[in-house]
DNA sequence: AATTGTTGCTTAATCGTTTAAACAAAAAAT
DNA sequence: ATTTTTTGTTTAAACGATTAAGCAACAATT
């Protein structure tokens, strides 16, 4: 039983394409189709369940309505719930999602472009890994749409809608600060990409701007692909210092994850031992049995902004660039309880 | 800058399309193309760049090479993981996955079917929720290729890849039984869903192949919409029961994470006031202040193996019906320490 | 009565490929 | 020298839609 087509349904009616493509599409007012045929097209499409096929529509129209999302790292939570809210906008929409994952792999993120080039999709969002710059070149010199999503290149202009990294970075600092806590490490990635830079220069602003002088020992940059045990190293390192920390940011959930974990090995408690913010976000951070002070991205807006961002590039290309930095939020639980109450 | 067609280079080289068409899918043999011109036209191909266009591809051959991956619940890790290695095993087949997820909603399902066979997919890998048989059903008649992953209808004839979840939860049973747990709950979602019927078959049959008489009360069957606080009521009531539960199943990753999190507001400790075994996997198992026990599920075989039959099935739509369960391994933790030791 | 306008429909090109069939020229076999 | 075979290439239809342009038939206007 083959699918029905058009063509399938104007022989039926005893008339072409033509009128049957303009009654389905509701051009009939424009076009002149007939009142009586008009129906009788109508209910013959209802009757042997006509689907029109997306591939022809987009061969002709050009455009696919589908967008192309690439994400750095689908594993991390934080990703992939916003990939679900990219997803739910975009299907809103009409428009289909193509999810690919680079896993951090500049390459891996090269191929993937390519695939959903040739397949035709109309635009992307893209959640850069490092090193990309060059693709990003690429999509504006041929002119194909894209949104950056969460993380951006400052030397590029781009459409992009992100956090504020350096202000959630900041707030976690000063909340630490306002605590009591006076050694506070930063744990992040080794990396040139622009958010982690931000979230570092937060951190050390936060310090600075509160008389505590920043010590190098206390910011640890740790690989992605040997995150597991460098994490390990580097918390055995802040703890074995002089001026030992009391307090850690982890830059990312991934970061947290493995820290926390190796925390738990070593018995310590948080926070007395050790207070923790973490950035990402996720229901793990409850598990934990001193649930966690993170920062809260505001991941709906961000997903259904670049969705929204994007359609409108798609329909109007010429209209202006578009950059928003939206605002992390401190969600302050017991891994961070003040010291000055529990001290004494 | 229009992308470059087979025609532009066909136009460049002095030749027909059909020429640069045979060249560059390879059959310049078959079809005796001059070594001269095709050299020329693979050359020109490469200095222009040229991109075959997908959907034009497409709709001549009526392949898409595309799949259609519909899952039940994308938050849940379990299900997110094994997407990714669909994406990954079908990536490595030259196919794109197009991924949705349906919540454990059928109507979405529905529409997600809907708009997938309209992009004209060439086949579907399933993982479904409850009420979706008839959609089954439709791609049956339909002719349609598909495989059921994870969970399947033991009613309808179909592929299917999923795990035994009767043995797992057996397993799991005779597990805390050995462990000295004598007052086994086991917390599951209140379905038809076979799967789920399989887990609370297989809690039963080990308590009672161990002459443990199962309480009714043991049994919790909770609401997926509103497990949030079902979960919570469950867990008050199994401990305020005479009979009090000594350990815990929870039959599924959200489950578990509810589960956990209320354990830990009641300031329980895991295993001693009460054992914890848990499907689905995560990390997150690991940031339990007591690592969770859990039935790990071949996570990699079964995506893998999905594709694998998917496109066996596109090859060769005759090929008989292929089915498997595979086994789920127990990974001991200390969440069902042996009470024998810790207990006098 | 000739012109113009309106209505209702068809024709045919187009999007970018693939591929069976046709064709012409050169080489081989009779 | 004619026929057959081989070689290298082109033509054109097809996939399933969209849509500008064309064409009758009839009605309305001059």
């Amino acid at each position: 039983m083959k699918k029905t087509s058009l063509k399938d349904i104007a022989q039926k009616a005893g008339v072409s394409t033509a009128l049957v493509s303009y009654v389905l599409n509701g051009k009939e007012k424009e076009t002149r189709v007939g009142e009586a045929i008009a129906h009788k097209i109508r209910e013959l499409a209802k009757e042997m369940n006509y689907q029109p096929n997306h591939l022809a529509k987009s061969l002709r129209s050009g455009k696919t309505h589908t967008i192309g999302l690439i994400i750095a790292d689908i594993s991390n939570p934080f990703f992939a719930n916003i990939a679900r809210v990219v997803e739910d906008e975009a299907k809103r929409n009409g428009y289909t999602v193509i999810i690919g994952s680079c896993d951090e792999n500049a390459d891996k993120s090269w191929d993937l472009l390519n695939v959903l080039i040739n397949r035709q999709v109309d635009g992307f969002i893209i959640v850069s890994c490092e090193g990309s710059e060059n693709q990003i070149h690429y999509l504006k010199e041929r002119n194909i749409p894209f949104v950056l999503l969460d993380r951006h290149f400052p030397d590029i202009q781009t459409d992009f809608v992100a956090t504020n990294n350096y202000k959630a970075s900041y707030d976690a600092g000063i909340h630490l600060i306002k605590g009591g806590y006076t050694h506070i490490g930063l744990m992040a990635y080794k990396s040139d990409m622009y958010h982690m830079e931000e979230r570092i220069r937060g951190y050390k602003h936060a310090l600075q701007d509160n008389q505590i002088e920043f010590q190098s020992s206390w910011l640890k940059e740790v690989q992605f692909e040997s995150m597991d045990h460098e994490v390990k190293t580097a918390i055995d390192e802040i703890l074995a210092l002089d001026h030992k920390v009391d307090a850690l940011i982890f830059a990312t959930y991934g970061l947290a994850i493995n820290g926390l974990k190796y925390i738990n090995e070593l018995r310590l408690k948080v926070p007395s031992d050790l207070a923790i913010v973490s950035f990402g976000q996720a229901e793990v951070f409850d598990l934990y049995y001193c649930p966690i002070t993170y920062m809260r991205q505001p991941l709906e807006m961000l997903g259904k902004t670049s969705v929204e961002y994007l359609l409108k590039k798609l329909k109007n290309p010429d209209e202006g660039m578009k950059q928003i930095l939206m605002e992390a939020k401190l969600i302050a639980r017991d891994s961070s309880f003040a010291k000055s109450v529990w001290v004494k």
